[in-house]
RNA sequence: GGCGCCAUAGCCAAGUGGUAAGGCAAGGGUCUGCAAAACCCUCAUUCCCCAGUCCAAAUCUGGGUGGCGCCUCCA
């Protein structure tokens, strides 16, 4: 299979350190608010990898953080800790505030049906390994000291700014005043900060209380659940210019070596081909989209139909295309369940569909492609159980819940409101004495009840709006 | 100012040298008392513009125009 590797801007054939088993580091949450949508894609992208990797046969490693301490409100390392200013408006502790928000995270991508990683690593629980990963750096001359914090020196390693193609040289001069006059260079970051007094969350160190800057979590995390070296690191593009560049400069400057061997960026979702920002309110969350009747896996069908690497341009109009395109596919997928057993397609062909899919996942999990040849199976005019068993397998990757979704084609009705129950009685009593015009006014009334009925061949279905 | 990305039907979106996937919407049909839902059919001689390379370009090259992202925190 093919990646594309922001570091070499190019698809690269993929191939893992260990036959037979992918290493992976994803970049997770800061848990000191609700995760948006464009939050979640980027999830929806590392699920996609671990399923198509998955689905290659491979075992997977895979190691993702939870940031619940020592992510500054800016990153010129200067300003409050956003769990701390969370905590102080919700007058709770930090501890309390990640807590809630990591539950509420755990949940989120639960319902968008990705994939747990392996390893899901607490920042505040690996404050040793990051103390020794500092360490290390100081000794190795890469860190200075100053009367706020543990510094790294840019300049002391020579490949910063490869992944993002930034020139140091260029940065000073466009660089803003810095504040903080005791840095040697305006890129250079904080590896560990002193802790003022009051600051909440603060550990002992060989610098005295205080806290890791937000970069080195990562690079101390990953070498402890994956080694030194690992095959594949995920992340936000947003990612690229400062986080992931920093990360290569910590962990190459301590190893002597990349640690990374392919870096996979996921891009951003707009919101009504604009930003996603609080001020315009448009940050919605996984239960927006259920307040205003979508389910979570018609926002992942939504995320499926891009590649992961191009911008996609949310609206509610297109969520709602995808909402109708999702249960149309799984009336296809439940269509070829309910083949006669004795009806039997070419193995060439189902041979041929499998090629197609395998084909695009494994260019640079090109889901889109794949999407598209499930939807000529499930509009096939033939319908057979070869072909539903083919579907199922393509849901591994896709992960649209096609066996349970096509397995209660009738699910039990949510009870009505008695008043509603009876105004649908009755019209079916109208229609059995052929008076036509109280029957359509009843659903006329209905529907503007927000009550939509549908007269199947199964009885009247009752679908609110 | 620096770095980078993108431009394909009304909308979303694949295709990156061999003659335009797929979805939504729309129009027509089947079904239905009529609808709805579902299903079937139709739906880009053409890929922002101009020039070039090639037997062949949406795909490569040059120029232009129009969007956008990052260089501040962000997935």
């Amino acid at each position: 299979m093919k990646l594309y590797n922001t570091l070499t801007r190019q698809k690269e054939e993929f191939k893992p350190m260990e036959e037979g088993a992918a290493k992976i580091y994803s970049c997770g949450p800061t848990v000191y608010q609700y995760a948006h949508i464009g939050n979640l894609r980027t999830y929806v992208f590392m699920d996609i990898l671990r399923r198509v990797l998955k689905y290659n046969g491979l075992t997977l490693k895979h190691v993702m953080n939870i940031t619940d301490v020592g992510h500054l409100v800016s990153d010129a390392d200067e300003g409050e800790d956003k769990m701390m200013k969370t905590a102080k408006q919700a007058n709770k502790s930090p501890w309390e505030i990640a807590e809630y928000y990591t539950g509420v995270f755990m949940n989120d991508i639960a319902e968008l049906n990705i994939g747990k990683p392996e390893y899901i690593a607490k920042a505040t629980d690996h404050i040793n390994e990051m103390i020794e990963f500092v360490q290390g750096l100081v000794e190795k001359g890469y860190g200075y000291e100053t009367s706020d914090g543990i510094y790294f020196d840019v300049m002391k390693f020579k490949g910063y700014g490869k992944l993002s193609g930034l020139d140091l040289e260029g940065q000073i001069a466009g660089a803003r005043v810095d504040v903080n006059e005791e840095k040697r260079h305006p890129a250079d970051f904080a590896l560990w900060k002193k802790a003022p007094r009051e600051h909440i969350m603060q550990w002992s160190s060989p610098w005295g209380m205080g806290y890791p800057g937000w970069h080195i979590e990562c690079s101390a995390m990953s070498r402890k659940y994956l080694g030194d070296v690992f095959d594949i690191h995920t992340g936000g593009v947003d990612h690229i210019p400062v986080h992931h560049e920093n990360e290569i400069a910590q962990s190459e400057a301590l190893l002597g070596k990349p640690a990374v061997h392919y870096w996979l960026h996921g891009e951003f979702l707009l919101v009504d081909n604009g930003k996603m920002s609080k001020s315009l309110g448009n940050t919605y969350t996984v239960s927006d989209l259920k307040k205003n009747g979508y389910s979570p896996l018609a926002y992942r069908y939504m995320c499926l139909n891009a590649n992961y690497r191009s911008k996609l341009n949310f609206t509610w109009d297109g969520l709602k295309a995808a909402q109708v395109a999702l249960d149309r596919l799984l009336e296809g997928v439940l269509a070829h369940k309910n083949a006669d057993v004795s009806v039997k397609v070419d193995e060439g062909l189902t041979a041929s569909f499998r090629k197609d899919f395998e084909d695009a996942i494994n260019d640079d999990l090109n889901i889109p492609r794949a999407m598209g040849v499930a939807w000529n199976i499930a509009r096939y005019g033939t319908k057979s159980r070869a072909l539903y068993d083919l579907l199922l397998k393509m849901d591994e990757v896709f992960g649209l819940d096609f066996a349970k979704a096509a397995g209660k084609q009738a699910p039990e009705e949510p009870a009505l409101d008695p008043e509603i129950e009876a105004l649908v009685n009755q019209r079916q009593q109208a229609r059995k004495e052929k008076n036509w015009k109280l029957a359509d006014e009843i659903r006329d009334k209905l529907g503007s009840m927000g009550y939509q009925l549908e007269d199947t061949p199964q009885g009247v279905k009752v679908v609110q709006k």
